[in-house]
DNA sequence: ATTAAATGATACTATAATTGTATCAATTGT
DNA sequence: ACAATTGATACAATTATAGTATCATTTAAT
């Protein structure tokens, strides 16, 4: 029961580290040796953030990664959807219920409201609220 | 991400059936028609609960089982407990974290907070409060 | 006694998700 | 031309989840 999976947290502490840094432009190569993340991995990970616009790329010799966005417009939430999919924590009890009649169960409308808390608190988190 | 696996929700709903019809003592054979889950796979479920002492069972011919608890005082984060294991949302966190002084690291200040509204959450359902 | 139907214990298997690796092509500064 | 990068994508390893199988033991009924 995890709320947040590897390639999300490399992920962020990357964004992190490149928000933090102004320097402006990082490899994989270096990122991986600055942050200790294996290196393919993390490559794939900023392919990710790429395409979904997080990140910029640049090219060729000399290319990298930039962010795409202010920190302060990129939520915990983004993160966690492109890497874990949709937020949902109870998909199994919506189908298979406890209680026949879906409109009544009791357990499905506890976590629910359960989920909506936490959604509400993960939509709260960006890379600029990460950076103190 | 999700709260709760496949064998809780079939322990869930076994508990469930059990409490509401007070007759008792039911076999998993019956159980599994019942409820239609894979008899096995229930069966494993039912030994787990009745070695926690949440059912008990009579052996033999005639035998199965019956509850060995007020459903008040079977608690969600028992049987999650039994199935999932200890109750941790952010542990891939607690180890490589962001921010390398753990006590400062934002991140797991806020999901240490949203974990402990969940399981706060989660520890106030029973298994009477399933029934309605 | 024998048998049928149940659980106890435990090993095994299958599937899916997670966590990576590898490779070939395209781009770009020197 | 070359070296260092990213793009795209296929592949592999590990772990977690979901489920099956089997042999031994217990017990009621015949």
């Amino acid at each position: 029961m995890k709320l947040i999976t590897r390639d999300t947290d490399y992920a962020l502490r990357a964004l992190c580290f490149i928000s933090r840094s102004n320097a402006g432009k990082f490899s994989v190569t270096k990122l991986s040796k600055e942050l200790g993340m294996p290196r393919p991995f993390l490559r794939k990970i900023l392919q990710a953030l790429n395409k979904q616009k997080i990140l910029e790329s640049t090219r060729g010799k000399v290319g990298g990664f930039i962010l795409a966005k202010d920190p302060r417009k990129i939520f915990l939430t983004d993160i966690i959807r492109i890497f874990q999919g949709r937020l949902k924590l109870n998909e199994c009890l919506l189908n298979k219920l406890i209680c026949p009649d879906q409109r009544t169960c009791l357990l499905r409308k506890m976590l629910v409201k359960i989920e909506r808390y936490v959604l509400k608190e993960l939509d709260s988190i960006t890379i600029a609220s990460l950076l103190k």
